[in-house]
DNA sequence: GGTGAGCCTTGACCAAAATCAAACATTCTG
DNA sequence: CAGAATGTTTGATTTTGGTCAAGGCTCACC
């Protein structure tokens, strides 16, 4: 089950207990071992084509650990900008918010996957990362990080394509919100969703949606009730069977068509 | 005038000559005298916040120029990415296209603004640039950049601070386009165009568009016939004068209402 | 100075998604 | 375990912007 996928261990139960930690223990930094280079996630994340002697050394910058429980902000605009942060389980959600209160989720982050880059063109967040579950993350001290992506060209490199990449995934965002229509957004997304999670060792048919509908429509540039008609509609064509927020998809191609169908 | 703007000299005549040459000149790198440290963009590109020697070095690196003519690509997607650009005269466009072709205008690029991070994650361009008007970029090789900036921690941090800054443009495009109405968006880009002109030492109340109604809709995510009529409904209520692409603005405030307004 | 291509504006009509509303399901919490 | 809070579905209606079409303006190029 994804809920359970831990970065040391497959196993439900060592996931499980984390999970209980979390409920008890007060959100705190946790100077808990943690090793990049024994981390399964290490082909996902910043260490990507590290040599081992460079692993060892962001192992000695990343040495801490940071829980939170669901519904709580790893760090929200206007708040200093110290550190990126690497997930190691759980979900998030980043989220912009206009001066008049309209926002906007501008992503969905996995394991695996780094937090923070808006943080620092202005040494300040820009915006909120909130956890949608309880989840765990590994804390990146930006300044450190620089300083030893001076000595090792590899990590300097990995760093720029993280960034790059998340700027290419904004692009496809822009794309999909200017120019699809709402069952083509919704289609793009979750084949977005499937491909990460297979990435990842997941099913890419079977899987639990960790966010609400709305949060989805705020991503999609769409309302709530628009993106529930769609997955009822999804449903009716036999693409997804959906049964609150778990999913399963039985068309695949279906949706590959919406999102690149020769149609338009 | 805005379309004469040059960084080294605010004549006109001399950025007459430069446009003249571009003609005549066929497309190809130029290997004239350029440097950093006296270019009178220095403060709002790559070099802001270096050392002296810094600025010497990265002059060396930086050291071709390469001339566009109006509607040329700078790269195209699916070119190998070697180098970033920065914008010495002349506007830019940036694109991406989806596989069934529909496409969306990514940004606008003036004088001082860096192009090109998109490839730096896959290796290859992931967009296409496109010269609104005949144009002049510096090239900028990464490696050779990457290199520098692990000499030069100032280097670094700016590279980091761009390339973060861009990301948090996207977000904010992403809030436009997820949560705007057409007016609001067609407010909210002649807002951001106006400050930027501004930033450059221009009139933040006059200025002449370089791209059609179809490139701000395809940025603005709208039909261009649904931004000909924003620019129609701004002129009756006052806001604007428009003539074409030539514009005035007559209420900024009214403009600013309308993206942070208290409505909504 | 005439001509044509590209660009822009406007109107009429239509389609997609938002809004409003009500009922239902699920999950937390005391 | 009951009740509240949160989240989801569905229907009716309205609004917004898209689509289609026609005509006008501007500027580059003969």
């Amino acid at each position: 089950m994804q809920s359970t996928y831990s970065p040391e261990s497959t196993s439900a139960a060592a996931a499980t207990v984390n999970r209980h930690v979390t409920h008890i223990v007060p959100v705190r930094a946790e100077a808990l071992k943690v090793a990049c280079s024994s981390c399964n996630l290490r082909e996902l994340c910043l260490p990507v084509g590290l040599a081992p002697s460079d692993m060892d050394r962001l192992d000695a910058v990343v040495e801490t650990r940071r829980s939170l429980k669901r519904g709580e902000a790893l760090y929200s605009a206007g708040e200093a900008f110290t550190s990126l942060f690497a997930v190691r389980t759980g979900y998030f959600k980043t989220r912009v918010t206009a001066e008049d209160g309209r926002d906007q989720v501008t992503g969905f982050q996995m394991a695996g996957e780094l937090l923070g880059f808006d943080g620092i063109g202005s040494e300040r967040h820009t915006c909120d990362a909130i956890a949608l579950e309880d989840a765990q993350v590994c804390v990146i001290p930006f300044t450190q990080l620089e300083a030893l992506s001076r000595e090792f060209g590899d990590l300097q490199r990995q760093l720029h394509k993280v960034m790059s990449r998340e700027i290419v995934r904004e692009h496809g965002v822009m794309l999909l919100l200017g120019s699809m229509r709402a069952e083509e957004r919704l289609a793009a997304f979750l084949l977005n969703l499937t491909q990460r999670l297979q990435a990842r060792g997941f099913s890419p048919t079977s899987l639990v949606l960790r966010m609400t509908r709305e949060e989805i429509g705020s991503y999609l540039g769409l309302k709530l009730e628009t993106v529930s008609r769609a997955f009822s509609k999804f449903q009716d064509d036999g693409v997804l069977e959906v049964k609150q927020r778990q999913l399963r998809v039985l068309d695949e191609g279906a949706l590959r068509l919406l999102v690149n169908g020769t149609a338009c």
